[in-house]
DNA sequence: TTCCATTCCGTAGATCGTACGGTAATGTTT
DNA sequence: AAACATTACCGTACGATCTACGGAATGGAA
C-alpha cells in the first residue's frame, strides 16, 4: 500500500492549498507546471495502475526529463498526496433532498470516482492529504448527517462509518474492472483457470454452508455483480441502522 | 497496492492446499521449508511493513541466500498469497450464540488479526488466494447469516457487505498503530506538525458543518478513537439494518 | 564408487526513486 | 549591449529491488 502524508508538512500543505499564483517573471519559463504533472500522473495511474505511476513514466508523458519533475514537486510521496486530493475534488457534492438522499448521492459520486481512478483504493487513508477535497467531502457529509438530529459525536462517527464502507465497497467494485484491464484477463477467465479447484480440491463436506448457499442459488453470476449487490444491500442496511438510531434521541 | 492471485493458478493452489508431504529422501536436505519462509515473511511484514517484505530481507531472516527462496516458492506474488491465507487461517471461528453474536465474534477476531498483521490492509482482495483461510471465513459467515432466514442471494450479499465493512474498519484501525511504529511519529505529533493548517489555512466560513461539529464536541480526542468509534457504530447500524430486512421475508 | 535428484546461491540485468551538479533560458540591472 | 540574478531543465550515478541463469554442493540410490 502506498502511503501518503509522509512528506514535509508545510511544503505539502502549501502545494495543496495554493491558488494559481502569478509567476515572478524572472528566470527560465517553465515547460511544465505542477497542475500538468498531477494531471499526467493521474492519467498514467488511471491507465496502467498505481505501480506504473513512476517518475520516469510521468515525465515521459509530459515530454520532459525525469529530474525536471523535482523542480515542481518535492518527491513521489507528495505527488501522490496531490493526486489523491485532486481526485477527491472531482466529487460533485451539491446538497439536495433529505440526509439519506444526500448520502446516497455521495455514494454514487464516490462509486463513479473510483471507477475513473481505481488506483485510489491502493492509497492509505490514515494521515490523508489535508486538502480541499477531503474537507469538502467531510463538510458535505457532516452537514447531511446533521439532518438526522443525532448528537455531534454520533453524527461524526456515522460519517466515518459511511466513508469507510463506501470507500471500501466502491474501491472493490472499481478494482474488478481494473484487474481485468491490467492483467489482460477477464474475471471469467480467471475463474476458468481455477476450475480445477472446484473439481479436484474443494470438499463440499468441509464447507457445508458454502455448498448449501451454492445449491440455493446464493452466488451471483459474476464477482463484479456480487460486489455491486453487496454495495447496494450494505449501504441500505447501514443507513437503515443509522436512521433507527435517531428515534432514540 | 500489492496484488495477489497473479501467479500460475495450479502451482499456487497446490501450495495453498498441500498437506505436509513426505520428502523423497533423495537430493540435498533443505535448510528451509515453505512454511518457514511464509512465517519469516509474515514476521518481517508485521515488524517493518509490507514494503520491507523483500526477498532479500526474508532470506536474511532465515540465514539463507536470496535465491534459495525461489526453490520453494515461484515468486513474490505467490509468497504474498500464502501469507494472506496463512493469516486468515489464524481466525478462530467457532459458532456460538445467534447469528448476530457470531458476526460480532468474527468482527472482533478480524480486528485482532489486523492488529497482529497490519500489512493485510495493503493487499488487494479481488482475486484472493483460494485457500483454506478464505473458505473457512466464508463458510462461517454464510452459516451465521443462514440464521437470519434471509433468502440465499441476500444472505450472500449481506456476508460480502459485512466482510467489506469489517475488513476496511479493522484495517484502518490497525493502520493507525502501524503508521506510528513505521514512521516513528505518533499520530499526535503528526497533527502537531500540521497545526499551521488550522491556524493559517482552514477557513471556518468555507466549512461550516465541520466548524459546527467541532464546536459541538463532535470530534474524538484522537484519530484512533474516532476510527474505533466508527467501527462500533457502523457495525451496529449495519447489523440492525440486516436484522430489519428479515422481517420482510 | 558412480550417478543423479534436489537444494543452495553468486552474478548480472532491468527498473525504481532521487542526490548532485552542471547547463540553459529568461528578466533585470548596469 | 553586456553582465547578472534567478529559475527551470536534465544527464549521470548510486543504491534497492525482483528474478533468470547456471554452476556448486549434498547425500541417498544404483
Amino acid at each position: 500500500m502506498e502511503h501518503s502524508g509522509t512528506g514535509d508538512p508545510r511544503e505539502t500543505l502549501r502545494l495543496l492549498w495554493r491558488e494559481n499564483q502569478v509567476r515572478s517573471g524572472r528566470g527560465r519559463p517553465p515547460k511544465v507546471s505542477l497542475a500538468k504533472i498531477v494531471e499526467a500522473a493521474v492519467a498514467v495511474a488511471d491507465q496502467d495502475g498505481l505501480d506504473a505511476m513512476t517518475m520516469d513514466k510521468v515525465a515521459a508523458a509530459l515530454g520532459v526529463g525525469t529530474m525536471t519533475l523535482y523542480t515542481h514537486v518535492p518527491g513521489k510521496a507528495e505527488l501522490l498526496d496531490l493526486m489523491v486530493d485532486a481526485a477527491w475534488r472531482e466529487l460533485d457534492l451539491v446538497p439536495a433532498g433529505d440526509w439519506r438522499a444526500q448520502v446516497e448521492h455521495y455514494a454514487r459520486q464516490t462509486s463513479n470516482l473510483h471507477e475513473r481512478h481505481p488506483w485510489l483504493r491502493g492509497v492509505s487513508t490514515v494521515r490523508p492529504p489535508l486538502g480541499p477535497g477531503l474537507f469538502a467531502r467531510q463538510d458535505f457529509l457532516l452537514s447531511a448527517l446533521a439532518g438526522t438530529g443525532l448528537p455531534a459525536a454520533q453524527a461524526s462517527a456515522a460519517v466515518d462509518a459511511i466513508v469507510t464502507f463506501v470507500e471500501a465497497a466502491a474501491g472493490a467494485q472499481a478494482e474488478h474492472r481494473q484487474a481485468e484491464t491490467l492483467s489482460g484477463q477477464s474475471t471469467a477467465d480467471w475463474w476458468t483457470d481455477r476450475q480445477v479447484f472446484w473439481e479436484e480440491i474443494f470438499d463440499p463436506d468441509r464447507y457445508p454452508a458454502i455448498t448449501q448457499s451454492w445449491q440455493d442459488g446464493g452466488f451471483d453470476r459474476t464477482a463484479a455483480q456480487a460486489t455491486t449487490h453487496a454495495f447496494t444491500l450494505g449501504l441500505k442496511a447501514l443507513l437503515d441502522g443509522i436512521a433507527a438510531m435517531t428515534s432514540q434521541h
